[in-house]
Parts: C-alpha cells; structure tokens; sequence
DNA sequence: GTGGTCTAGACCACA
DNA sequence: GTGGTCTAGACCACG
C-alpha cells in the first residue's frame, strides 16, 4: 500500500523566465532518478499540487501528462497518480538524462575548440 | 582597415523550435571564441546578413545587438559591424560560457545524487 | 495579490526627436527609483500600454525588456509584467543613476577647467 | 598673425556609439572655453583634421559648421578657421554650458524626488 | 488573456 | 552604403 508524497515548500525552484510545466518536469524527474520519490510512491493529485504550488491547475496536469509519457509516472482512474515501478525504466531515465547533458556540453565545447576535459579545466581556472 | 567576413552557406544550423536570434548569438558567440571571427573583423552588414541567411533584417539587428550587449561586437554607425578589438573581453566570454556550462552540468548531476565525475561515467556506460 | 498600476494620461513625456523606447524606459525606471511603482505592482500589459501611449506593442516590449534586463522589471508568461520584488536591485539602480549623472557633470566641469561646485556656482550667476 | 593650433594625438575620446561631429563640436567647445583653444587661434584644415583623426571630411565639415552657428569659429575664405575673437560669445557659451548641465541634472533629481544636493550625497554614499 | 518572436516595409541620421 | 527605430500585423506557447 503506497504511501502520498507531500511536496515540501520550496521544494520547486521557478524560474519565471522559462515555461513551468517544463520546470516541473525537470524537477520531479530528477526526484525520480535520484530515489526521493520512489518506485510505487503516489503523488499529490493535480489540485492538490496545484493549490500548494500556486499555480494552473492545467500547468500541473501538462507536467504530469509529460511525464507519464517517458514512462516514469503511471496514473490510475480515480486513484491517482504514481511513480513507476519498472525500475528498469527509471535506471533508462536516468542514463538518459546523463547522456544528453554530457553530450550537450561537449557539443558547446567543440564549437569553441576545446574538448570536454578541456572545458572543464577552464571553467576552473583561477584567474 | 579590417577583411570583412562572409557567411558560408550552411554555417548555421538552425532548430526551428528555438528563438532564430538566439541561435545567431551562441553561434557568433561561439565563433568569437574559437578564433574563426578573429578581433576587429568586419562582420556581414545587417541587411547582407538577413539576405544571405533567408531572414528578416530586425531578426539580425536583434542578435547583433545583443553581442554588443555583451561587449562581443562593436557598430559604428555608416560603418558596419566589427568583432571588438579587446581581447579580454572576448576571453572573459569564452570562460563565462565554460562555468556557465558547467555548473549547469553540475547542478543537474547533483539533482540526480550525483557529482560531474560520476555523471560523466554513467554516460560513458555501455547498455 | 498585486494591483495593477494605471497609466495617467500624460503622464509620459515625449521628445520626438529621441527613441521612443528610450524615453520610455527612462521615465519608468524613475517611477521605479520615485516609488510611484512600488515593489510588487503589475504594469499595464504591453498592448494596454501600446494603446494608451498611441504606440506600437513591440515598441512598448523593447522597454520592458530592457528594463527587465536592469532587473527592475519581472515578467511571468501569460500573466504580466511587474515591478520587482527585489528592493536592494531598485535601490542599487537609484544609485547607479546618481552616480552617473554626476560623473558625467564633473567630466563636462573638468572639460573646462571647473570644478563641479564651480560649475554649479557659474549656472547660479546672475548676468 | 595668428598660430595655427595642432591635434595631439589622443586629444579626442570616441564612443562609437554617439554621432562623431557632436562628440566633436562638445570638445572643442569645450578647449574653447577652457582657453587650450585661445581666442583668434587657426585651427587645422578641414582636409588635415579629417586626415589627422582618420575620419570623413564631411564629418568635420559639419563640426565645424555646428560650432560656426554657435558664434564660436569664424571661417574666412582661403584663410582657415579661427576661434572667434568675441570673448564676449565665449564667456556666453561657457554659462550656457553650466547651465545646460546643472537644469539637466536638476530634472533627473527631481524625477527620482530628490534635490540636486540630494542627487550629489547619494551619489558620494560609501555603501 | 499574457509575453515573445518574426516578417515586411518605411523612415531616419550618420559617414 | 551603414546601423537603428518604428509601424502594422501575424503567429506562437504559456497559464
């Protein structure tokens, strides 16, 4: 019997610059991967998110769609919304996500001429 | 008396989903970093530019604008565009967008549970 | 829940013989630094504005924007623009404008061999 | 018989982003009524300043010109131009100077309800 | 409804 | 010729 997460306040950081939902997607996501929510966890339902975040009710219901479709939440007429069980999905998330970061920063590298481990040391540099 | 540059055809790649002006200015950005604009080239006009690129001429300006912006380009009026000559600005340019690429990087790996090492291994992972 | 600030009519003077935008962010950033627009308040949206001030929209956006851009302005997708919350950028933009102001008024009393009390004391002369 | 006045190299500071014949009209108003440009002086040639500043003949045609209207050069056919020998209009020009700046400075004051004296404190303000 | 991008085309001052 | 501002009007994603 799974248990309801509850979202901390300030658990989300926003940034008004970019869209919410994409915000969100990110974010719970990274939870995902990271265990914090795990495997069979319920989440909050959508109203419920939605007035404890202050936001669009359909902003929450996008970012949860979106999710649902990378296979990392799975919702069930009227019972609500849950984190995946099929961990073998979650590690594919997870590796994903590496891979994309990795491969964009070593794309920004090479238009600058440098490889990754070279990037890296600049961005170290002292001076 | 500075060469002016010329585009070559297919120099930017171009994502339609994504601000066109934005792309012109990570992809000038980036050439002014790696040396392919050299300092105090002259640029393409504005309207040279907009042409060659299949673009209207207030797109260009707005990303010519904005590396003025970030002391990348100067403009002389009745002159035309050129890579600034201060060197230093252009490598304080390069470096803010190599820390700019890390600690994003870094953040999302530490949104996983992760450090830069470990995310960058789990991307090299095979299966 | 912020309100929603009204231009007054003529509340705006306009030279035109200098960039509208320009006149503009000038004198909002002044409402600003006054307190007319108070930390929090929402602005008048960019159409409301165009049309009130007899402007084109993207005239109005290129003001926004820079002022956004001086961190004196925050604007939330589909929900408006506003005054910043962020009470030490609006002191710090205060400041900048004093100071620059009156640099500039001492290079120009330096240029003919004055001091800026002098200056001041040379505008003060009768006859 | 009147000394012919030479540029020193340097003698003039560009910002590239304001019109070049103001920027020179304001700076040799300004060595006028500082007296480096003493009353009755030839200055150098339109042809030779152009030549000398690596500018267009047009430019310091129009400098000229501007500072002819304002009653400070004289120009006299073949001869050159002289700074006038109406110290009368020199000691005007140099007021209107003051002037100029200090009510510029004033309405800035006002507008972020402050007094000029105000203006000047805030802007010495350590912190 | 909101901000934001883009186009097409006009007009200006500057060099 | 150059950069730069402005208009009129379309279209988009977001909430």
């Amino acid at each position: 019997m799974p248990s309801t997460y509850v979202w901390n306040p300030g658990q989300f950081r926003i940034d008004p610059a970019r869209p919410l939902y994409e915000q969100f997607v990110e974010q719970i996501r990274a939870m995902i991967a990271k265990g914090t929510l795990a495997p069979g966890t319920r989440l909050p339902s959508v109203r419920e998110t939605a007035a404890s975040l202050r936001v669009n009710p359909t902003t929450v219901m996008k970012a949860y769609q979106e999710l649902e479709r990378l296979d990392l939440l799975v919702s069930f007429r009227g019972q609500g919304t849950f984190v995946t069980e099929d961990e073998e999905a979650i590690r594919r998330s997870r590796k994903e996500l590496a891979i994309t970061a990795v491969r964009q920063m070593e794309e920004l590298a090479a238009s600058i001429g440098l490889t990754l481990k070279q990037l890296i040391e600049l961005s170290e540099e002292k001076e």
